[in-house]
DNA sequence: GACGATACCAAGCAAGCGCTTGGTTTGTAA
DNA sequence: TTACAAACCAAGCGCTTGCTTGGTATCGTC
C-alpha cells in the first residue's frame, strides 16, 4: 500500500479532505499561512483571500477560525499515522522498524505535510482546551507505534537510554529539522539525514 | 565564578536587568505570560496588570510591545551565554565539556530562565525582521561554543555523525524537554536527564 | 423547469487591540 | 524649598479582528 492509496482510502472514509475539494484547498492554504505567519497573525480575511472567496464565506465551511486550525491538525495526524503504520509493516527487525519510523517522520515533517506538521508543533497553544483533548487522543495512537519499537530495542540491549525519554528527545530533534533542514538546497538528502539520526543513536 | 556573580556583573554592565527593578519585573512577567498564552494572545493590558500599572504606562518603559519581546530574548541569551562559558571553563576534556553544555542548556531551559527560553523557541515569528537579526547575532556566539566542542569530539572519533547536524538535533531535543520534563514532579532529576542524553549519544 | 440544497457575496457590527495624549504624582538632589 | 525628571494615570482614538446577516448565484435531481 503506497502513500497515494492510503490517502485515497482515508478520503473515502471521510477522515481527510481531498486536496481538490474546497475544504481541502482551504486547509492546505491555511496550513501554509499558519506556518508562515502564525495562527494569530493570520486573519480570516487572509485565509479567504488565499482561496479566492470573501471572508464571511469561510463560515459556511467552518463554524469558527479555530475549527480550521483543529482540522489542519487532525487530518495531518490521521494521514501520518496511516503512512507510518504502512512504512513499519514492511520492516521485520526493530532496528529496521525504527529506521522506518524516523524516515517516515522526517518525510512528514519535511515533505508534503511539512507545513501542517509545523503548525502542529508551533500552534498548539492556540487550540482550545476541547480541541486539544481531541488532537491528543489521536497523537497517543501515533506515539504508541514509536514506544513499542523503542521498548523492543531496549530489551534487545541495542538501546541504552530510557525508551520514553528517547522518544521525546527524538520528537524534539526531528520536529526541529523543520527550522533548518532544506532537502532541496543540496547537501544532505532525506535518507542521509535519517542515517545521521541513526548514527547519532549509535544504532548504525 | 558562580551563576549569581555572573548575573551581578551582567547587571553592572547593563546587559541584563536586575530582577528587582521595574524593567526586570516587567520582563519576568512578560516571559511568563508570553510562555503561557503566547505573544499575540498577551495584550499590553495583561502585561500592565501583571506588574500593577496602567496599560499606557508600559510605553514609558518600552516604545512598542515587540520591544518587550525582543528584550526578553536578548537578555536571556546574554545571560545563558555567560553561564555556559563559565560551566565549560571548568571542564578539561571535550567529553566533559559536552556534558557541561548539555547540563547547562537543560538548566537554562528548565530552570529560572525556562519561561524566557520557551519564548525564544516558540515566539520567534513574532519578532520583526530587524529584531530577528539582532537576536541571531547573539545566538551565533552561543552556537559557536557548541560547535567547537562537537568538532573536537568528531576529530577524536568519539562522535560518528556530523557535528553541525548533531548540534541541531540536540537543539531540538533539549528545547523540547520544556514541553514534557517536570524536574519537580519526581522521577528524573536534571542530572539524570543529562545522563540520558549522553547515553543516547553513545558517549557515556 | 421547478425545487432545494450548497456555495458564495456585500456590508457591517461589536469588541478588542496597540498606542497616544495631557496631566498628575513621586523620587532625588541641590 | 525648590526644581526637574522619571514614573505613572485616566481617557480614549483609530483601526483591525472574528463573526453575522440577508440576500443571490449555481447546480444536481426529479
Amino acid at each position: 500500500m503506497n502513500q497515494e492509496k492510503i490517502l485515497q482510502s482515508l478520503i473515502a472514509d471521510n477522515l481527510v479532505s481531498a486536496s481538490d475539494s474546497a475544504r481541502g484547498r482551504l486547509l492546505r492554504e491555511a496550513a501554509r499561512l499558519f506556518r508562515e505567519k502564525g495562527y494569530e497573525r493570520t486573519t480570516v480575511r487572509d485565509l479567504a483571500a488565499a482561496v479566492g472567496i470573501q471572508s464571511g464565506s469561510l463560515f459556511h465551511h467552518f463554524r469558527t477560525k479555530e475549527e480550521i486550525l483543529k482540522a489542519v491538525m487532525v487530518e495531518t495526524i490521521r494521514l501520518n499515522t496511516a503512512v507510518m503504520q504502512a512504512a513499519m509493516s514492511k520492516a521485520t527487525s526493530n532496528r529496521e522498524k525504527l529506521r522506518a519510523l524516523i524516515s517516515a517522520e522526517l518525510e512528514s515533517i519535511n515533505g508534503q505535510t511539512g507545513e501542517a506538521m509545523a503548525v502542529l508543533v508551533f500552534e498548539w497553544r492556540s487550540l482550545s482546551e476541547a480541541s486539544r483533548a481531541e488532537v491528543l487522543k489521536l497523537r497517543d495512537i501515533y506515539e504508541a507505534l514509536w514506544l513499542d519499537v523503542l521498548r523492543g530495542l531496549k530489551e534487545e540491549g541495542a538501546l541504552k537510554a530510557d525508551p520514553f525519554v528517547v522518544r521525546r528527545m527524538l520528537t524534539g530533534a526531528l520536529s526541529w529539522t523543520v527550522t533548518w533542514y532544506r532537502p532541496d538546497r543540496g547537501g544532505l538528502t532525506q535518507d542521509g539525514l535519517t542515517d545521521q539520526v541513526v548514527a547519532m543513536l549509535g544504532l548504525s
